[in-house]
DNA sequence: TATTTAATTAGGAATAATTATTATTTAAAA
DNA sequence: TTTTAAATAATAATTATTCCTAATTAAATA
């Protein structure tokens, strides 16, 4: 059977309470204000395990990241920063794509990641080239 | 300057023959049946610099592969057995996202990952549960 | 062609992310 | 309340990747 434990419910609670998009360590740096015996195993343990079960996203890239919000959506990766952003696009069209899948495999999820600079760090980069 | 090196050169074209997506280890294990002699860092180091400049492309996953066809494709990821399958298709309508994009920052290029499980892991599977 | 030099490499150590191990704790079934 | 199997804490182990340094080498220059 699975089991209910207080671990479990505070992870969930604090993914999908941020905006953000953790690693497994900041779930962890996050978490521990609440439940301060809470061991790093048992972050990656319930993530994963959240993650499989479709409970949270996980988000691939240099470092594993973790998203609590699991609408359809897609992911901007900024390659300098690392930080992610969303992207809410729903009128996406799949058709062309799933016809061919249907060759290769049973497919359970897709994930588009837009790779590029940020806002942000395109200013700092210009600022840099000025020197 | 940047130098043309016996090692660039087998790395490259290894990468360029193969239509499986390997990871840096087969790279290495496959290039050292030319160069015996050479390094596992060196694979690393070449196989990022390729992929940093096009010339290749980075599959981001569980573990890190690599491709050498950057023509514009997507990819399968098998779950069960982590087999990447390639999927070519190249008129996927991106005006949507591409307005959203903007307001996030600059895109270099898109990934596009669907995830599941290919014909052979799906027969393994039900194989399995029939014991 | 020989010399110079800065990029690159080999080899191995170091690091960082993740997973495994094990004794202990605990949620929930009996 | 007692039982028990799942989950946890703590930490060791593993794995992928990067870093370091002396030696090598591609290619610029004399």
């Amino acid at each position: 059977m699975q089991r209910l434990t207080n671990q479990k419910q505070i992870i969930l609670e604090h993914l999908k309470s941020v905006r953000t998009h953790p690693t497994a360590e900041e779930v962890y740096e996050a978490v521990r204000k609440k439940l301060p015996r809470i061991s790093l195993a048992t972050v990656y343990r319930n993530l994963e395990s959240f993650a499989k079960n479709g409970t949270i996203l996980e988000i691939k890239g240099e470092i594993k990241r973790f998203d609590g919000d699991i609408s359809k959506h897609q992911h901007f990766i900024c390659e300098e920063c690392g930080k992610v952003f969303d992207i809410f696009e729903k009128n996406l069209t799949w058709q062309k794509l799933e016809r061919k899948i249907k060759h290769i495999g049973q497919a359970k999820n897709y994930d588009i990641y837009i790779y590029g600079l940020c806002k942000k760090c395109q200013r700092n980069l210009k600022s840099k080239q000025l020197n």
